[in-house]
DNA sequence: GTTTGACCTCAACTGTGGTTGAGCTGGTGA
DNA sequence: TCACCAGCTCAACCACAGTTGAGGTCAAAC
């Protein structure tokens, strides 16, 4: 086995110190997310500090945060260096705004469905949970009203 | 074009009426989600009340609600009739439970991060975001844990 | 009778985040 | 020197939720 030094790793390394299948850490290569060098039988060496970037990866994954966010993020990132505190602090902040909108994103579904369970209308025309952003109303005439199943609109 | 009677509607109409591409309501048979008849030259003829279930389809897009659990839900739904208002607060309850799930997990996940801004150590033995079930910890000997920038373990 | 628009099927493709397997090479211990 | 694990590339495949396009048919209007 290559020998590597304190601060380079094979990729059976980076494996057992991260978790992560020889086939993710391939794909995030092909992706960019992640770099080695390669000795001279072609074999990836991983700098220690990319690690960070994989545990960067593994804590995106589990915010379901997409891997083009990742890429957005790894870019303001230094590729020389493990990230610093600061790097980390400034990742994890827009990490937690995106969390934020999310769980208002949930939050104001909830409102709409609990306004929505007593009514049970589904009209197209009018309920709010079908057509959020009013795009069809007004969009000419025509029976474009879901009926009730024993009124009339 | 087919004249069609007051509760059978030709693709066309529940286009018009619903938003949804043809694409995706040919989609949606596929899958079993809705039905339809056919004319004599083998063109779609929808009863009215499938209009519903398509209606039920769009809600749970917003709400990212599987299709595999529009389905589940679908299954114990009238296919002769419109489901009835009884129907949809069930329905509509289930997938309120499931909002209110996703719900907990973003907060738990915002409470976990905002611990880990401060920290920062992304250590693979240690830190709870990158390692939420234990899974690492007590896996034998070995430098696991991924080092500060400036300091030794 | 012809043109036009609506509709049909089927296969292939999109993007996301990888996994799986085949077939090959690298490096090391006995 | 041989076995054997580690690692390599490349192509194909998975689920999900559809979309796109080709090539053909149906129905209505003129």
């Amino acid at each position: 086995m290559y020998a590597s030094p304190d601060d380079h790793l094979t990729i059976g390394e980076v494996i057992r110190r991260t978790g992560m299948p020889a086939s993710a850490l391939h794909f995030y290569e092909r992706k960019g997310l992640i770099f080695s060098e390669r000795t001279s039988g072609n074999q990836r060496i991983f700098s220690r500090h990319m690690l960070r970037r994989i545990s960067l990866i593994i804590v995106a994954k589990r915010l379901h945060i997409p891997l083009s966010d990742v890429a957005e993020v790894f870019a303001g990132l230094p590729t020389d260096r493990a990230p610093t505190h600061k790097d980390w602090q400034r990742v994890s902040r827009r990490w937690k705004k995106q969390l934020e909108e999310r769980r208002r994103v949930i939050e104001s579904l909830e409102r709409e469905l609990t306004g929505c369970i007593g009514c049970g209308c589904l009209s197209m025309k009018a309920c709010l949970l079908l057509n959020p952003d009013d795009t069809l109303r007004g969009h000419g005439p025509g029976p474009v009203r879901i009926q009730q199943p024993s009124a009339t609109p």
